[in-house]
DNA sequence: ATTCTCCTGCGACGGTGTCGCAACAGGTTC
DNA sequence: GAACCTGTTGCGACACCGTCGCAGGAGAAT
């Protein structure tokens, strides 16, 4: 996967560097999702030396390149995964647990539709997290 | 309208102070949303004395009796609005030009109701705002 | 007027993210 | 493999948004 990431790197003359290799690997390791401060850490267990701000220009260029998918989370900081395995989709956070839950990537279809013919709104559905209480919180409450 | 706002806080055994009715009154003035910031510089135009951190302590308070909705948006300051007026919303940010534009009331009915019986997920469609790209700026890019 | 608490002002703090700049290191060329 | 060009990094400082603890001040009921 390293090589897909330098071939798009290459192909737009940027360059496949230290940081940015141990942020994809990181990213990698990672099942779900994973804040800008969770990639720093788990990328300075490797190399020390990689400063926070490489990381968060990192996740930039990775993201401008279609690699990296970055989530903002109502209350909480931004999330970060990479679109490989799992296409974008929408996400919503319970604003009781704060458990931030996958939705089905077609859910925001119709609704966009509509917006678009509606008000010409172009919705990226996968851009910020909706909001809401999980199951387990709403019938608890 | 600050009648309603002193009686639902004394309903709580809560008061009417300075700093709350300097919020309700900027905030009424208000056509839109306004973020934190912007409200306590219009309170200060008022009473100087008012700290920042009463504007934010009296916002959640306002927001704990139903009077106002706070909005998350995507990338920006948390935006308030009194609820009397409009009802609660949702709202599309343009990831362009920084527009926040209102949707009509019902537009995540549907969306809402599928989640809940797939998922049992209770989505409050008007607490973040969607993203997305505005007509203007789709058309010009 | 007194009293009981809620509320405020203050200042400091914490988390998240960004910036300018000099030094460094990819990748290409010879 | 050495030199070179320029994209990137490390660093530290900074900005922004929001929160907290605490001592003192001010609502409102009596």
């Amino acid at each position: 996967m390293l090589g897909v990431v330098t071939a798009r790197l290459r192909a737009r003359g940027e360059r496949m560097t230290g940081p940015r290799r141990a942020v994809v690997s990181a990213l990698a390791a990672q099942p779900g999702h994973v804040t800008a401060e969770e990639l720093v850490d788990a990328v300075a267990a490797v190399d020390p030396r990689v400063h926070r701000a490489s990381v968060y220009r990192s996740l930039e260029t990775l993201r401008a390149l279609g690699l990296v998918q970055h989530i903002h989370v109502g209350h909480g900081p931004t999330v970060y995964h990479l679109v490989f395995d799992v296409g974008a989709h929408p996400h919503a956070q319970c604003h009781s647990c704060g458990a931030l839950v996958d939705l089905p990537a077609g859910l925001l279809d119709d609704v966009a539709r509509h917006m678009r013919t509606e008000t010409g709104f172009v919705l990226d559905g996968a851009h910020v997290a909706l909001s809401g209480q999980c199951a387990r919180c709403a019938t608890t409450s």
